[in-house]
DNA sequence: TAGTTGATCGTCT
DNA sequence: GACGATCAACTAA
């Protein structure tokens, strides 16, 4: 499996959040495998979107959504989650996806362990396992120390993914107070493992 | 089923 | 000193 190459990300941000449903997370931790296939996601553009972190211009917290694209930006929030985005656009403008939900394809038993040593309960089905962007990072061992990453290297990273092109929808984005009125949510209609229905 | 709340801490004001 | 790109447990009806 390879990486998706840096020309990927360094398009529109609307165009990479709506091209990366389908395609493959991938995470090589130790000897394992971790696989899942996006099913959500949300766009913040930078420093023209209220909602943004980047919004206020560059800080030591969100430097690296002005990286290049194509790096992992890492974030902690609510004292106990993480969050993972993927940098787009050239160097400099501050645009990001944030990774809201995959559906697990290979790796389920580490997933889990990694869920119990988590803050997260995995309680009852296997549908709580990546259904959010907090989720989905403990699922995933993403944490501080993968802010920065660089996606082509091949530790952490985004593959091409077989079948058609999934059905798209979009909504407002979830847990913001501004930039309210932009559709920039997206996710894989009738999808198991979107984190809410819509 | 919808709405409310506690947990918990780094970052920015 | 306030609050968040969250989640799960709880309450009410």
């Amino acid at each position: 499996m390879r990486p998706l190459p840096r020309s990927f990300y360094l398009r529109p941000t609307l165009t990479v959040a709506k091209d990366l449903l389908g395609k493959y997370l991938v995470r090589k931790l130790g000897r394992e495998l971790l696989i899942g296939r996006i099913v959500e996601v949300e766009a913040y553009l930078g420093t023209r979107d209220p909602a943004s972190h980047a919004y206020r211009g560059r800080t030591k917290r969100n430097d690296v959504m002005f990286w290049a694209g194509g790096h992992l930006y890492v974030y902690f929030t609510y004292g106990m989650h993480f969050c993972a985005n993927v940098v787009t656009g050239p160097d400099g403008i501050g645009e990001a996806v944030l990774l809201r939900a995959v559906e697990p394809v290979e790796g389920i038993e580490r997933m889990t362990k990694n869920r119990l040593h988590g803050n997260l309960s995995v309680a009852g089905a296997q549908r709580n396992l990546t259904s959010g962007p907090a989720k989905l990072c403990e699922a995933f061992a993403i944490g501080r120390r993968e802010n920065g990453t660089d996606l082509m290297h091949g530790e952490i990273m985004i593959a091409a993914a077989p079948g058609p092109k999934p059905r798209i929808a979009s909504s407002k984005r979830i847990g913001i107070r501004a930039g309210t009125e932009f559709r920039w949510r997206f996710y894989i209609r009738n999808n198991t493992w979107v984190s809410r229905k819509n």
